[in-house]
DNA sequence: GTCTATAATCCGATAGAC
DNA sequence: GTCTATCGGATTATAGAC
């Protein structure tokens, strides 16, 4: 990232810079611990560029958050739309999830895992947003389909995911000696069984 | 707590009365948001018997940490030793944490939502905590008594255990619309469904 | 053991040149 | 649009009186 060889970065682009440089600092070392001269020192760019771009460092921590969380949005929506049936849906989802926590660890322990309400104060609480929100629907559904029991929907879909958000921590953590996804038909049979009518 | 009709603390009491106040700040606040400053006034004490009892911020965080963990591990380990079965002794975790995290949220708040290794460097992830370690042994011993399917430790721990932190956390965001007791048995029978044989 | 006052440092944000 | 230099303020931690 911080390539001395690269040439002097513009508009745009540093703007990119700027954005994944922050995700990997606060993704390593959290919010509080990064302060805006690192982020400027990582980057290879200047204070003042950083400040034309974003207004103040929890702006820049909300621009990073939004994008994230909107990209999330929309993998998970593209998963579920393009399958039928809860289990599927299900399925397909956890899959997105632990690859994802694979190949974009820092994207998912930012989005996933960070404690936003702490530096973002007009934040809601992850669970209401939008990728969590579409794990509820997809329950919903599926206990109106009658392939899911008719269980409070909270339940459910706390039944069907929280063992697949719980191994995505250990994962990040580093405590797994097996690659996530070799879990993912075992997670997902007791997901399902939890939750199946 | 800062009741300005309380005489002067000193010693033991003093220390018991700022450790409370950091539960409270740090909990509601996070560790970064709350000023050694802070702390002082809120616990009606001077900066100097705070940094007298504590090395420094981190030394406080620490021991307030280790304090809330080993009340845990107790609490846990005597749930669990005054139940047999798997299936009972599952119960009683998670009735137990159902319990705290209604009647003491701050400290569930701390021990289990916060990101600790974000100012205490050294300290192992919570999942190798004693707490989380008890939660994999029984399930380890369900599957050696055949109350459990052969499946990997992790995946049944997190599978009986995971739903209810998720929804210990849904609790704490203030989302449930019952109180969180009342979907004791909603949560368990799920887990259980999840890994039974 | 507790207090007040202050030192030393760091950080977020701004000003102004280019 | 990007840069350097710097200000004002907050924070942790210490010094020294009581």
């Amino acid at each position: 990232m911080s390539d001395s060889s690269k040439k002097r970065l513009r508009g745009d682009a540093l703007r990119k810079t700027v954005l994944e440089t922050t995700l990997r600092l606060f993704s390593d070392n959290g919010y509080f611990n990064t302060s805006i001269h690192d982020i400027r020192r990582e980057a290879g760019v200047s204070i003042g560029a950083i400040y034309h771009h974003f207004r103040n460092k929890e702006a820049l921590a909300q621009c990073l958050y939004d994008d994230l969380l909107q990209r999330m949005s929309v993998a998970i929506s593209e998963v579920v739309e393009e399958r039928t049936g809860c289990r599927e849906q299900c399925r397909g989802i956890i899959a997105l999830l632990f690859d994802l926590t694979v190949e974009e660890p820092r994207m998912m322990q930012f989005v996933l895992l960070a404690k936003h309400r702490e530096y973002l104060p007009d934040e809601p609480p992850i669970c209401s947003s939008q990728p969590f929100s579409m794990m509820r629907q997809v329950l919903e559904q599926g206990i109106e389909s009658g392939e899911v029991r008719t269980i409070e929907p909270w339940v459910a879909a706390t039944a069907m995911f929280g063992g697949a958000l719980r191994m995505m921590s250990l994962e990040l953590d580093g405590t797994l000696d097996r690659p996530l996804p070799e879990y993912l038909e075992q997670v997902l049979d007791c997901g399902w069984r939890a939750v199946k009518v």
